[in-house]
DNA sequence: AATACGAAACCTGTATACAAGTTGTACATC
DNA sequence: GATGTACAACTTGTATACAGGTTTCGTATT
């Protein structure tokens, strides 16, 4: 594996995991001592993550990790609404029995209530079943994008605490979802996969934005919450973001 | 604007455009020749096609165009089936006047049968309607992806001398999806803009594959016709393809 | 005291030298 | 003649020096 690959995936990871906080500002310099590489393979990992959307780059001002703001939350489900149903269907039609194996693996587990990492755990195999089933319409586009919606949605789970008590909903739902699919009804895995990103809309709607407050974009963020200075460690503490 | 951004821009519209033929080899050092530039920026250029899918990078043996096969082509028809309409039916709720004038703008050409250079005008003026429909949805990741679509799909048109016939069918089809946006009805821009992609799918199912042949990857090409050896001026002639 | 200016420090953008990997060819060997 | 191997040519991957741009901060001026 090359470097920009390994760093591609590690800061990739710590994107996603929260470790680098939205709206930080990072440097090559930092990256480049961060991940033990120079600076031309730190700028490939950094530029493809611009594709993905997870860090902005503002030319000759910096790089910024890709802030959380309530818009881009509702324009990931928008789009998850119309691709995931789409891609269970084609799934149901298509998938081989091995895809079928793996998508029901990552269907099977439920999270303890309240335990950080097993909420963690859970999420990891949330995004494993959504980017199999989407793998499995043998389409390799809607792969594509819902590895990158999943990559974009887990970051504002990770922010919050724990979704106490959805853990029998969610896993209820996936299993329907696979089970239409192991059934090949697309029309029913469509519907049920439909249903279940719907719900899980409905279910974010009672999040509690101001938790994940200080990952938010200034202009998106509540009054009140001033943002800790999370950039302290990993920012040399001069530009602002 | 950069470097690295120039060169993104020419080398992408020579892709699509086709004067770098798909499936071609091409190397940094004849990049950095054709644009002028040194290897940082044509690098640059080189890993954002490929998040664009418009070349393909093997480590250490070379960048590739990307080739067009059918298997492509229907994928692509694939996720323009579901994209399409559900941004057509938030544009119908979302677009600002100003949009929705910029829409029935690029609306406005027929192409005269048989004409190439009104063709391929006409090509441009379709992929501008298409992003810009989707951009109105007012959620950018609707029109990156849209953007991305048209981007691949306009190289297979680009490689058939003309669409004739099509002509008038295709601009009525536009009117009708730009009406139901501009009267406000979600519904009927769905409908009209599935319809349309639909059709389209039905008339390109005529084309002859044959002629586009050359371009094909080896695994998609129909038997009989020898590609040309196009890369012979590109080239430097030793890697296959 | 407020403001305008300028230099210095810092950052990213670009060019290029060097390292590492792949492929093709020539030659030795069986 | 077929085959295996070493080497040479060429490629991309990485490190780094240099150029261009932005921000900061001190200083002078009003």
């Amino acid at each position: 594996m090359t470097e920009a690959v390994r760093v591609h995936l590690e800061l990739r990871s710590d994107i996603i995991s929260g470790e680098l906080p939205p709206g930080a500002s990072v440097s090559e310099a930092e990256l480049c001592a961060r991940y033990g590489a120079s600076r031309t393979p730190v700028r490939e990992a950094c530029r493809r993550l611009q594709e993905e959307s997870l860090i902005h780059i503002v030319p000759f001002r910096g790089y910024f990790i890709a802030p959380l703001t309530v818009a881009e939350f509702r324009n990931l489900h928008e789009v998850q609404l119309v691709i995931d149903p789409a891609a269970a269907a084609l799934a149901a039609e298509r998938a081989t029995p091995e895809q079928v194996r793996s998508i029901a693996r990552w269907s099977n587990y439920e999270y303890h209530t309240g335990q950080k990492s097993s909420y963690h755990t859970f999420l990891e195999w949330n995004q494993n079943l959504h980017v199999e089933i989407a793998a499995a319409s043998g389409n390799e586009m809607f792969a594509e994008i819902a590895a990158n919606l999943q990559a974009r949605l887990i970051r504002y789970f990770y922010m919050v605490i724990s979704m106490d008590s959805f853990g029998v909903d969610l896993a209820q739902e996936h299993r329907e979802i696979v089970k239409a699919i192991r059934a090949r009804n697309p029309e029913l895995a469509r519907q049920k996969s439909s249903d279940h990103v719907l719900k899980t809309i409905a279910r974010t709607m009672s999040l509690d934005f101001a938790t994940l407050n200080s990952g938010l974009a200034p202009e998106y963020r509540l009054p009140g919450l001033q943002p800790s200075k999370r950039r302290s460690k990993l920012s040399l503490g001069r530009r602002g973001v």
